[in-house]
DNA sequence: AGGGAAGACGAACGTTTGTTTGATCCCGAA
DNA sequence: TTCGGGATCAAACAAACGTTCGTCTTCCCT
C-alpha cells in the first residue's frame, strides 16, 4: 500500500451502492491515476494499467465499464474532492470576515489547495496532474463536465466582485479566469523549462512560497 | 486554398534542400496543423490526415518520414515564427527606450503575437493551438525543444529585470513563469467555460481588447 | 456440507493503427 | 521519341488497441 493508493473510505463515500471490497477495483484505479497523470491518457493502454496494478486485463472492464468510464470516474472523484476543499477554505474565509473576505483571502482558497497537492510528497500529486491533463487532452465528456460545471467558480466571482465593487462584473471574470490560468501552468514540463531558465535558482518544490509568490501576483494584477 | 494553407515561401524559408513544389506536401501539412490543433494529437490518425487533405495514404511517410516527424515539423515551423515576432517586438521595444523599455513594452512584445495570432480570422489561429497543445500532450522532442530553447526567454527576463532592478532575479523568473501562463490560458475549452460562467458576458473575439486586459493584469502583478 | 453468485482468469475477437511495398503515372531532359 | 526518376497510387503488412467470451476459483449464506 503505496501512499499513491486509494482508501476504502473514498471509495464509499462517493458510491454508495459500493458493498464489496473491491481490493482489484481499487488497484485499477490507483495504477490508472498514476499512469494517465505521468504518461497522458492516450499513451496508456488498459494493458499498461492492469500490468502495473497486478491484475487481469478483463478487470478495467469488468468493473467501470470502459477505459473511458474509468478515465471519467477518476476525473470525477478527484474534481469534485478538489472543488470541495476550494469550497470549504472559500467558507472559512467568509466565516472570518463577516461574509466580506478581502481578494486575496478569496484567492487563497482558489490557489491553496491544488498548490499543496502539487507538493512532493503530498498523496493527491498525481492527481492535479491528472486534473490539468484533462483540461486539454480529456474526453469530451470530461470537457464538458468541465464547461457546466461553473457553480463553485461562481461563488468565487461573487466573492471577488464583494471585495472590489467598482469594478465592472466582466472584469471580475476576465481577472479571475487569468488567476486559473496561474494554477493549470503549474504542470513539472512549465517547472522544468523555469529551471533550466533560471539556471535552477527557482525551487518549486518550496511550495508555502510558491503559494506566497503566486498570490502576490495575481492580488495585485486583480485589484490592478 | 484556404487561409489556413501555407504559402511555398515558408516551406522554401526553412528549408533550402527542397526544389519541389510539392502541393501535397503543403496540402498534408495544412490539414495535419488543423486536425492536429481542433482534435489532439493521438486522437488523428494519418489517414484522417491524408482524407482531409485528398492525397493517398502514403504521403505522409513520404514526404515527412513518419507521423511524428509531421508532428515535429510543423511544431518547429510555427515556434519559429512565433518567437521570431516575439523577439522582434522586443528589439523594437528596446530601439524606442534607448535599452531600457518599460515593464508594460516587454510583456507586450511576449503577449501580442499569440493574442493576435489568437483572433478569428488570423491565418494562424490554429497554429497557435497546435502549439499550446504541445506543451501537454507533445511528443518527448516536442517537450525537449521547449524545455531547452529558452534562448529567446532570456532576453524577456534580463528586459524585465531591467524595468525592475530592485527586484530578486529570481522573482523575476517566477513572475515571468506567471505570465506566460496566461498565455497558455487561452485555449478555446478555458474560453468556452468562462462564457459559461459570465453568461456571455465575456467576448474573447476582441483581441485588442483581451491584450489590453491581460497587460493590465500582467503588469500590476509583475511591479507588484 | 452444498448451492450460487461475484470475481478473476486466459484467450481470443474484430478494428484500427503507422508503416512498407511494388506497380504505375507523370513530366522534364537527352 | 525515349528514357529515367520523383511522385502518387492501391494494397497489404504486423503490431497494438479496447472489448468480450467461457471457464475456473473463491467464499459467503442457508
Amino acid at each position: 500500500m503505496t501512499s499513491d493508493n486509494d482508501n476504502p473510505i473514498d471509495l464509499r463515500l462517493l458510491e454508495p451502492g459500493e458493498t464489496q471490497d473491491a481490493a482489484t477495483k481499487a488497484a485499477v484505479f490507483a495504477a490508472a491515476e498514476r499512469l494517465f497523470a505521468e504518461q497522458g491518457f492516450q499513451n496508456v493502454s488498459v494493458r499498461d494499467i492492469t500490468t502495473e496494478a497486478g491484475v487481469n486485463l478483463a478487470a478495467v472492464n469488468y468493473h467501470f465499464g470502459s477505459k473511458d468510464a474509468l478515465l471519467f470516474e477518476i476525473f470525477r472523484r478527484r474534481t469534485a474532492e478538489l472543488n470541495r476543499q476550494r469550497a470549504r477554505m472559500l467558507h472559512e474565509a467568509h466565516a472570518r470576515h463577516d461574509g466580506r473576505p478581502p481578494a486575496r483571502e478569496v484567492l487563497e482558497a482558489l490557489f491553496a489547495p491544488p498548490l499543496h497537492w502539487s507538493a512532493l510528497d503530498h498523496p493527491r500529486r498525481l492527481s492535479l496532474q491528472f486534473i490539468i491533463r484533462a483540461r486539454g487532452e480529456g474526453t469530451e465528456a470530461m470537457r464538458e463536465a468541465l464547461r457546466n460545471d461553473v457553480s463553485y467558480l461562481a461563488r468565487f466571482a461573487d466573492a471577488l466582485a464583494q471585495a472590489r465593487p467598482d469594478l465592472a462584473r466582466e472584469e471580475v471574470y476576465w481577472r479571475l479566469h487569468f488567476c486559473l490560468g496561474l494554477i493549470h501552468n503549474s504542470q513539472p514540463a512549465e517547472f522544468d523549462r523555469l529551471n533550466v531558465l533560471s539556471g535552477g535558482l527557482t525551487q518549486e518544490s518550496d511550495v508555502e512560497a510558491l503559494l506566497a509568490r503566486m498570490l502576490d501576483f495575481a492580488v495585485a494584477g486583480f485589484l490592478a
